[in-house]
RNA sequence: CGGGGCGUGGCGCAGCUUGGUAGCGCGGGUGCUUUGGGAGCACUAGGUCGCAGGUUCGAAUCCUGUCGCCCCGACCA
């Protein structure tokens, strides 16, 4: 491909201020994005090379695991999504799908992810386990509705995704198959050149029993994950358990009630009156929004020196109430404190708040839902809120175990905590980019959509399911994060969208042109992936600019054309070599050869 | 939705406090010079200063409203 007739680089001077991570930033400056909207981008000539190489390595992979590349919709009908139960969950709740209406009035929602419409065709089209198992998979654009986009292509409202479908008999084959699609994505992962972990996660609003997680392990990355150094254990900080440190004792001689005078936070009681955190239990308050329009507050236990974690907190209360859980959020706000409760000692709340505290009249459940975590109910002695403003009191012999509290673990598990009782391995702590997700949905959505089999006993069954989710766009970012240095992008070569760069510094020079069509056909001929600069610019901002863009190997046509030699600079090292063109050829393919098998 | 910041040519920014009808660098075009590390000189095109009201003889600048974007938080297949 040469620059001047096919696309016009658009590389920029300055890097947009918009951009925060370097990854970002580079994608702008290089010319690979432009954006149009918040969170919506166009991937320009250059950036479409890179996503076509990414899928290719994809569909290579899934292929050779017996998967099928299949095109669907993106405009759903609600219909469809009502028979799920996830139409309200998904636009009214989390309201993470962007929907519409047609002429008619007809509902639709854009796609954020396919279970609904793969379901129903699978259902359609397979009848008995004689054609099981099936996977089937697409890559295309999916829409997302984030309250906040950010860092480009890494959190937008439009991406590119490789999602898949599995179908099953059993749940053993489904298992099988989830562990074959990991191993798949490890080697997906690793022909992309591209450093992942895999974690233990939460399963979210998709749902389902066993989910994994690949990371990329970035400091610009969203997600947290703990990890022992041994690989022994690694999970999604939202899904991570651990064993919380020992408690500091409280001593014999405290007892009673506490003045505690606008000490309202755990840090503020401790440092007033010689405690440690881990001596005070903390109650915080959600209020629990469900799909039966129902409110319940929650009155949730940790120690003082724990935090609590709002998904583990979110499932358990999902799994405690007969209806779907919309949202959970703090109270907080003044106004629905003092329209549903009456003298709410925010700040200064035990335990036992009692339930009379809920209004009457207001709409909420009568009773708190109390749950502890283990952190806390084993305390036989500790401090917390004596549920009356500017007072705390000393608990004592202090009961959890009454069927008033559910007891479960809704901690956020932390850098240095052990594993398990009888293990000595601290976890560590890394941040990361969520670019692969795997899990195993059993049958959830075939029941819901009543997607059946006849088992070989003759008997209908719903149909096993597992699904698999790569991020396109965002493996692309990802790798720019892992693989950059302060002149640009280095991609590894099996993503970049050129492999070699053919950079003339003087196309007036009518040797260095004529040698330099010669080198430019040669590789053309050999099937590489070459661009030609064969832009009238100076050396210097052709070289800029190959650097910034990043492709991995330059082969530089100057002053020695005379004597049929040129340089064939590699990106990553900056090494430099001397050569004939006679010889150019050869040397490519084996240094890059090098290159391929050292990222894949 | 809460907190913070910003909207001035394609990009990065100044001007606003103290109103007088827009400027710098990069980029674009033309010409000459230059030619292995984002060149030099000259000429040139390009902006109703986010939008709408208001104050004023006069508004990029002051006031009110509104829209958009970015960052932090909440949220997150």
């Amino acid at each position: 491909m040469r620059v001047t007739t096919s696309f016009p680089l658009g590389t920029l001077r300055d890097t947009p201020s918009e951009a925060e991570i370097i990854s970002h930033q580079l994608l702008l400056k290089a010319g690979y994005i432009r954006r149009v909207n918040s969170g919506i981008y166009a991937y320009m000539p250059i950036m479409l090379r890179v996503i076509e190489k990414i899928s290719t390595i994809i569909e290579r992979e899934l292929n050779s695991i017996g998967c099928t590349k299949l095109l669907l919709p993106q405009l759903h009908p609600a219909d469809l999504w009502k028979k799920s139960e996830r139409w309200e969950g998904y636009t009214a709740g989390e309201g993470i799908m962007f929907n519409l209406k047609d002429r008619q009035g007809k509902e639709f929602g854009l796609a954020p992810t396919h279970e609904e419409v793969i379901t129903s065709i699978a259902s359609e089209i397979i009848n008995s386990y004689k054609q099981l198992p099936q996977c089937f998979y697409q890559i295309q654009t999916k829409f997302r509705d984030e309250i906040r986009p950010r860092f480009g292509l890494m959190r937008s409202r439009e991406f590119i995704m490789k999602d898949g479908y599995s179908f099953h008999s059993s749940g053993n084959d489904l298992a099988s198959f989830y562990e074959k699609v990991g191993n798949a994505y490890s080697n997906i992962f690793k022909s992309c050149g591209l450093q992942t972990v895999g974690v233990e996660a939460d399963s979210g609003a998709i749902g389902g029993a066993s989910s994994k997680e690949f990371m990329v392990t970035a400091d610009a990355g969203e997600d947290s994950i703990l990890f022992t150094e041994s690989g022994s254990y690694a999970a999604n900080i939202e899904k991570a358990v651990s064993i919380p440190s020992q408690p500091i004792p409280l001593k014999d001689s405290i007892s009673g009630v506490l003045e505690t005078p606008q000490q309202k936070t755990i840090q503020e009681v401790c440092k007033n009156n010689n405690f440690e955190p881990s001596q005070i239990v903390k109650v915080v308050v959600f209020l629990a929004k469900l799909e039966s329009k129902s409110e319940v507050p929650i009155l949730a236990c940790i120690r003082g020196d724990q935090h609590i974690n709002e998904v583990k907190l979110f499932n358990l209360i999902n799994n405690l109430h007969n209806s779907n859980l919309l949202k959970l959020q703090k109270i907080e706000d003044k106004n629905i404190i003092e329209k549903n409760l009456v003298n709410f000692p925010l700040g200064f709340i035990g335990p036992d708040l009692d339930n009379e505290i809920i209004k009457a009249d207001s709409g909420w459940n009568k009773k708190w839902t109390r749950i502890v975590d283990h952190s806390a109910c084993n305390l036989s002695k500790f401090i917390s809120g004596a549920n009356k403003v500017n007072f705390h009191k000393v608990f004592q012999e202090f009961s959890f175990s009454s069927k008033d509290y559910t007891i479960d673990d809704i901690r956020n598990a932390k850098k240095g905590d052990k594993v398990k009782n009888g293990n000595d391995e601290e976890l560590e702590e890394k941040k990361g980019i969520e670019i692969g997700h795997i899990f195993q949905l059993g049958q959830k959505y075939s029941e819901k959509l009543n997607a059946k089999f006849s088992d070989k006993d003759g008997q209908l069954k719903n149909l096993w399911m597992g699904c698999y989710g790569i991020g396109v766009t965002r493996i692309a970012q990802a790798a720019i994060e892992q693989n950059h240095d302060q002149k640009g992008i280095c991609w590894p070569i099996q993503i970049s969208p050129f492999e070699v760069i053919v950079i003339p510094t003087n196309l007036k020079d009518p040797i260095q042109k004529d040698l330099t069509e010669q080198v430019y056909n040669v590789f053309l001929n050999n099937k590489i992936d070459v661009l030609l600069d064969d832009r009238d610019d100076r050396a210097g901002v052709k070289f800029k600019d190959a650097e910034l863009i990043g492709i991995p190997f330059q082969i530089i046509i100057g002053r020695d054309s005379v004597n049929k030699e040129v340089e064939l600079i590699c990106r990553k090292n900056n090494t430099k070599l001397k050569i004939s063109t006679d010889k150019l050829l050869k040397t490519f393919i084996s240094e890059s050869e090098i290159m391929y098998n050292r990222d894949s």
